[in-house]
DNA sequence: TATGAATGAGAATTCATTCAT
DNA sequence: GATGAATGAATTCTCATTCAT
């Protein structure tokens, strides 16, 4: 019977849903559980969200939201295609650092069918993004030569992966430079000089 | 009803089992539905199988050994670091392509809890195999100079990230060798007189 | 604010009511939905009624009152018996086709416990009008030997008939005179002359 | 934990369902009360009836199935179309007289969607017949002249009107006669010699 | 071994009603 | 008078698991 404004209350259930789909998977979470740590009765919840898919859909298409703005903006403020590239990786890096909890959301897959669609979707949107910047930087003898569509793949994922390990791995991470530098460099010693 | 046919039964069981936690997630996926599908009753599946769990745990260790073992094989055959870098990334994704459900299995995140400690053990021990791989391809200046550990667990994200492309995109898929020609000479044009 | 804007309200929320009670049934029908209709918060509309059972019965009560009242009315006004049962007959049709909803909510079965009862009673009270007819029809000598009660029966529920046939069936709707022919001619072919 | 036969305790479900829908109606009858009044847990009920509304069409099916087969075997001994309208007539009462729970069932507005969709169609269905008697009634010069569909539809619902009575008033009721002999000959004194 | 009827705890969701503002 | 956030009990339905046969 704590009145609060119903803006503080939506925001408090996004926040601790977002934090249990998270740890518990989406059928795993319970509303119950969500209510009770958002500090609300069950019923409540369902007068902010008219039902769990509705409360998981609106936490996914919300960040996925911000972190397409964000990586837009950071593109339009890059002068050529090759740091272009570095900002994308970089901003997709540093934002899954910030957003851990939003990035293992993402990675679950299943949940509900509807946020599976939303995801590929949001995914497809990415990767075009990318291949657009390869397009350009091949076009313009900035990237070895390659068919744009299938490195723009690569390259995703890669991305793919070594967020995955940001999120899994709780041992010591490493920094967006050593992955733009392999991607950009390799593996193998180069035979230069 | 002699012995035989107990086996084949459990097998039957394991066979659907996978199938059906792959398409529906460890939670969608009933004990009916399994039942149903391997032919047998509710009560049949607790004569082979203590609980849910222990079914879904029993084919998760069942492919990690499998795949370890395969793995392990391939590398005692190859001469040097080198080749066995390469040994173990076309194992790895050859027994992607050749067992999409299992790899599916295995990216769901969640599951049973046991289920999620195993995969962890799992991971682990492979990238240590591949520590150990780069360490010794460093010493022997086959690699260029880097932290093994840390290149390790690079190389295995990329790979993470490959994976996931095979078992999410339906599109067109590559190769091995792509994925190991960008793992060692990365995307960046050389200036290779 | 003022006086006349309460009574104004508690008219919209009667009217808004019994198009939901109708349309869905006392207990399909939601406080919530009956409250948008009618334009007011949830709260409001237990200003103007105790609780959901109390805004039914107010509805039902109301039009029972109107129909008895009309239905006196026009009694008062026939001559004899036999007008009186026309006008009886009439009156029922005419004041059906003009309020199928109300009808219709007469004609659910059940809702509210205590709706139920005002109907039996309101039925009670109809049959024994139409009793008193044929008893002084018959004395008159107006109508074939009967015994009054069990023909009051016997007409009120043709008319209950009629009623539910208009209510129901969409197709073609007959009028009251043809009611009225079947009750005092029946349908077997006349042996005159 | 008492073991009985499936069919025993599908049988004892639709028993105490048909009781308690009557009771209540579909809306307020639970499936928890249900399976109490049948002595089984709330989980085997669904056992035997998909939900709710499976239990309560297949209760109906059945019935209306039985209904008119009574109905059909009925007629096809009557000699001829005046006294297949008595065969009609008398099934009816008849068949209501000893069902009278399942009547209430089908009077009750509303139900399920597919519910009222099943009445309809059943309704329809007998309405059909009856038109066909007097159609056929009406040719051998045994009726009035007049249009058998109009016909047919008064005197349905003249039979609905007595179903009705039976089904909701307590007190005496009257028999098949007495409204096979209304519907023939009217209520009005006739002027012979 | 094998069956499948039965259970019971718990899931999502709805809704009449209350009450602080 | 009026609001609408909040409640909590009830409802339908699901499912892993048990156990008499």
């Amino acid at each position: 019977m704590n009145k609060r404004s119903g803006e503080e209350t939506r925001r408090k259930i996004l926040t601790v849903a977002l934090q249990i789909f998270t740890e518990q998977g989406y059928d795993s979470a319970t509303m119950r559980t969500i209510a009770q740590a958002a500090g609300i009765s069950v019923g409540g919840l369902y007068l902010y969200f008219r039902n769990k898919s509705d409360l998981y859909l609106t936490i996914l298409k919300e960040w996925l939201d911000t972190i397409q703005g964000t990586t837009l903006a950071a593109l339009s403020r890059a002068p050529n295609p090759s740091e272009e590239l570095t900002a994308y990786i970089a901003t997709t890096i540093d934002f899954t650092k910030q957003n851990r909890q939003m990035l293992l959301l993402m990675g679950n897959e299943l949940g509900c069918a509807r946020g599976m669609a939303l995801k590929r979707q949001y995914f497809r949107a990415r990767r075009e993004l990318l291949a657009d910047i390869v397009r350009r930087g091949s076009a313009a003898q900035l990237f070895r030569k390659c068919d744009p569509d299938e490195t723009a793949r690569l390259i995703f994922n890669v991305l793919r992966g070594f967020i995955m390990s940001l999120l899994i791995d709780e041992e010591g991470l490493f920094g967006a430079e050593t992955c733009i530098d392999l991607i950009l460099n390799g593996l193998a010693r180069r035979n230069e000089g």
